[in-house]
RNA sequence: GGCCCCGUAGCUCAGCAGGAUAGAGCGACAGAUUCCUAAUCUGUAGGCCACUGGUUCGAAUCCAGUCGGGGUCACCA
């Protein structure tokens, strides 16, 4: 349960009667109305701000309508107190055994427990990680690749129909350098001298069991024969051996995708130009020189007539070619092609996962989406750079020499938890630092262990439970039966609020595409856990297991568990496996 | 020069869909351990929410502009 949508439906229902009755304007928009967590929680549990939005519709004071609702609020049977406070909020005071009865629903739902209905079952897809298949997965790609991950959940987990995609970049010329790069390899395979792998080529050896494989494949018909005997097979044959590395590498960080689109499919199957026809269709397609780029004008920059997409049209700077000099459609068409096929395969909400450096590509494509459609929409979500740190230490990495920090070696390091916890602890748009000694570190400041911690003391106080008590079932069905009304410290309810406002950060985030709220919200609720744990060692009855009262004993065990259970749905959210216990 | 992102405590950052007295961690200072893990917790100090206008009953939040930092800027992918 969203017990600030529970509530709202009740003032709503209150609004409609008093208009029903004539004491309010019929038809009254309640749109702007909210029912929300007040900021100081000493003025109660749930705020509405609905006598100030309504005032000026309803040509009245904020104050009179809030009065006017009052009556209503206080016969609700969860509620103990209404106040009307400042220019006209209305904050409701909620009995502490309505917050009792919510450890039950907690328990019964389990990891479930903040499932939405949100998103009405609604198409949308997600594009993330993408990296070209030229070589492993770096440490450069992983920011993308967890965020979307954890993006993709968190819709889920709000009720969309979510869809998580890998667009495969197979089509272009790098990924001749690969061929050729392979193609080395493949002599290599044979024994040849190749020498320094010459610039331009990836000098990777990665490659050299492709080489191996190539052997194998086709023996040495291609070894000395043109390029254009062997080339397009090479193409073909290294980045599906890229992928599948890719893949593996994915799945070291426990990301799956769902569909693997491939770009040189679209080229071949022709969409390319049924996009286009789409655009022209629509009267966004015009033949045009553009003017030089602004800035630095490259050497060799002519003017020239080619196809453009009027992007002028939906917001961007200029006009955008969709076609090469020699006459090739350029990548952004590729691009736009492949956000049509998204769109008719039905995914009308679309969402792409880009590194920051792609900052200049957003306009372009959300005004082809724009373009191709009335319904489509297009959310780019840009990840900043991951800068890496060595206890406090910078080093680098350049792909270029080869000498890059691997996805594999990061996991391998810190785990997969680790990483991918961490990684969500800087909103999008914020650039991250990431300190391989600093994320292993048990201590406070390290979120992580922080919130696993609170996790594994929740399992430890339940294993203490049941050697105290042999005969208390920790099951969490047997739990849910408990007296809850024993739940009576502001501490223990605190804790319940807090859980409760899980479905609501479920919404708030998925509806901002902002997984890391939940990072930090796991953080508040690890939080509050600790502060009432560490109450007991002031005050012995506050602890969680009483001796010689198993009815509290079990009360707070179906507490904390509840608590275990929120931690451990948001961690799965984040793709974060919960630690039953600390080493 | 155009566009995008950022600017909140000494440092690193939250701030939910505008709401009431601006929040955490680190660092600093002062405390808590016969105990369910002190791997934790409590308290104190620290703010012109970069600046100026606008919208609003109400702005750190939305809009316009200024300043400062970063990214990006034909045909590449």
């Amino acid at each position: 349960m969203n017990v600030f949508t529970h509530f709202r439906g009740a003032i709503e229902t209150l609004l409609t009667a008093l208009a029903t009755s004539g004491e309010l304007p019929e038809g009254l928009d309640f749109k702007n109305v909210a029912v929300e967590p007040p900021r100081d929680a000493s003025h109660g549990d749930i705020a509405t701000n609905a006598g100030l939005v309504l005032a000026k519709q309803a040509g009245k004071k904020p104050r009179d309508i809030a009065e006017l609702l009052k009556p209503g609020l206080e016969g609700l049977a969860e509620v103990e107190a209404v106040d009307i406070a400042g220019p006209g909020f209305i904050n409701l005071r909620i009995a502490a055994s309505f917050w009792q009865g919510r450890v039950a629903e907690i328990l019964k739902s389990g990891t479930h427990f903040g499932d939405s209905p949100m998103g009405g079952g609604e198409k949308i897809n997600i594009e993330y990680v993408s990296a070209n298949p030229t070589g492993p997965m770096h440490v450069g790609h992983v920011r993308g690749a967890v965020f979307g991950d954890a993006l993709a959940n968190l819709l889920k987990k709000a009720g969309f129909d979510v869809c998580k995609e890998y667009y495969i970049n197979d089509a272009g010329s790098q990924i001749d350098t690969l061929a050729r790069s392979a193609h080395l390899r493949y002599q290599e395979a044979y024994g040849r001298d190749i020498g320094e792998i010459p610039e331009g080529l990836y000098p990777g050896d990665y490659l050299v069991p492709v080489g191996e494989a190539l052997k194998a494949k086709y023996g040495d018909k291609f070894l000395d024969a043109p390029e254009s005997d062997w080339l397009d097979l090479f193409k073909v044959d290294a980045s599906d051996a890229m992928m599948v590395m890719i893949r593996e590498d994915l799945r070291q960080l426990g990301v799956e995708h769902d569909v693997f689109f491939s770009e040189r499919t679209l080229h071949e199957s022709g969409r390319i130009p049924e996009a286009v026809a789409v655009l022209k269709e629509r009267g966004h397609i015009y033949e045009g020189v553009l003017e030089p780029p602004k800035g630095k004008t490259p050497e060799d920059w002519e003017p020239r007539e080619q196809t453009l997409f009027r992007a002028t049209d939906f917001g961007d700077d200029v006009d955008r070619p969709l076609q090469k000099s020699t006459g090739e459609y350029t990548y952004f068409a590729a691009d736009i092609a492949y956000h049509h096929d998204k769109y008719v395969r039905g995914y009308h909400q679309m969402i792409d996962v880009l590194g920051a450096d792609h900052g200049g590509y957003v306009k372009r494509m959300q005004a082809a989406v724009k373009a191709l459609s009335e319904d489509g929409s297009l959310d780019v979500r840009l990840c900043q750079l991951v800068k890496l740190y060595r206890d406090g230490e910078p080093f680098k990495m350049s792909k270029r020499a080869g000498n890059f920090v691997t996805l594999r070696e990061v996991v391998e390091e810190v785990g997969r938890g680790v990483t991918r916890f961490i990684m969500l602890t800087r909103k999008n748009d914020a650039p991250l630092d990431f300190d391989f000694k600093k994320v292993m570190e048990q201590s406070k400041d390290n979120p992580v262990f922080y919130v696993q911690y609170a996790h594994a003391r929740v399992c430890s106080v339940l294993a203490k439970a049941r050697e105290a008590f042999p005969s208390l079932d920790t099951g969490d069905a047997s739990l849910a039966g408990a007296d809850l009304s024993l739940l009576k410290s502001e501490g223990e309810i605190g804790m319940i609020k807090q859980c409760m406002a899980w479905p609501r950060m479920v919404e708030s985030a998925a509806e901002a595409h902002e997984p890391h709220r939940i990072a930090f919200f796991l953080y508040d609720l690890a939080s509050e856990f600790h502060t009432f744990w560490n109450k007991g060692n002031e005050d012995q009855s506050l602890r969680f297991i009483i001796e010689g009262d198993e009815a509290v004993t079990r009360a707070r065990m179906a507490l904390v568990r509840a608590v275990a259970l929120v931690i451990a749905s948001g961690l799965s959210v984040l793709g974060v496996t919960p630690l039953e216990e600390m080493r």
